[in-house]
DNA sequence: GTCTATAAAGTGATAGAC
DNA sequence: GTCTATCACTTTATAGAC
């Protein structure tokens, strides 16, 4: 992790929100690095390229969200009470969290980005270096669906993704009533999630 | 219309298709122009601006979908023994049998895009234009589903509406098996998402 | 580690010949 | 309606002073 207030961690958050706001073409490197209140050459000394501090916005985030999701699966996974609901909780509730603090829902769009763009290049990345992640939920999906074929199963999952990931990204505009605090709305919109989702996931 | 094979149509064909695979601002009108074959100042001569490019684009293939969906929907809708099932198919079939024709896969790619940017611009571009459909779907949607809260209908439909775009847009590329007919593929994709999207706009 | 200056290439848009 | 040539800028990236 980076000091805070450093200069690449100030370039990270103007670069996760210009990336979010405008997409990886869309932001330049000099309506970043005035942002961040750093010199345009300062991207190219700390990450080498605008491809590598792409990269970077991606890792610095999805390192902790990822550990984060696989210890919440962990206490559930391959126990006999498990409800699909546990599952899709481990899922959710982090992502949901990040989006609570600084920054964090800027990422998750940026991530709702990544997934509509189809990108090879960054899918690639995405899937060899968390590719692990999705794969342990699956199987308990798979755990907890038997019913499924691998076939559907696989699509459900990569529809489920796909919606809760669109969905989070959105989760930082919506206006929450005055009366209702934070928390307690992101934990509503956690249990909204989680219905949706378990209901397509085991729909007949 | 413009006539099949028209210096227009070759400009859109090949700007949809960049639009897709590189996003509006990745895609140069040079690399598009070059694509389509015609010079690089027909742009601008045909459209007015790259701007105005990308509306065009949109509006090729909306107006043709949401007629279409208008019209999918007015057999169904207000009946007695309508299900939500029929209206969702609906909402599906016709963007599903656009993946098919020529490019239509490729415009669904853009419209996944511009739901995940949350540009302004786009999107208020789309609601002006195209929001009376959403507007007669929801109204459906309202009669089917009297339980829910107009808060948490419209949540479920922006949910389900995000997920079967996103969805949409990968059914160009998901490989179908050699002895499945597109026809019936296509069908069996359908029905899949039709069963998905109930299930979550009426989780309890 | 941060700066200025600049290279080298790409961008959207347009004037004017045909 | 199509073309070439070009303007006026912006782009990423880097060399070299401090």
């Amino acid at each position: 992790m980076n000091p805070a207030g450093s200069t690449k961690e100030r370039i990270l958050n103007a670069a996760e929100a210009l990336f979010a706001q405008r997409g990886f073409d869309g932001a330049s490197l000099r309506q970043l690095t005035s942002a961040a209140g750093v010199n345009l050459a300062a991207v190219n000394y700390h990450f080498g390229s605008k491809d590598k501090l792409v990269e970077q916005v991606f890792r610095r985030r999805l390192d902790a969200l990822n550990t984060e999701r696989l210890a919440a699966l962990a206490k559930v996974s391959g126990a006999p009470g498990t409800r699909l609901e546990d599952v899709l909780a481990a899922f959710i509730r982090p992502a949901l969290e990040l989006s609570h603090d600084n920054g964090g829902s800027l990422f998750m769009r940026v991530l709702a980005r990544a997934f509509a763009e189809h990108d090879d290049t960054l899918r690639t990345f995405l899937s060899e270096n968390y590719g692990h992640v999705m794969r342990q939920f699956t199987a308990e999906f798979a755990r907890l669906l038997p019913g499924l074929s691998k076939e559907e199963l696989y699509w459900r999952i990569d529809l489920v993704t796909g919606a809760l990931t669109l969905a989070m990204s959105g989760f930082g505009m919506i206006r929450r009533r005055d009366n209702v605090s934070e928390r307690a709305h992101r934990e509503q919109t956690t249990q909204h999630l989680i219905r949706f989702a378990a209901a397509g996931l085991s729909a007949s």
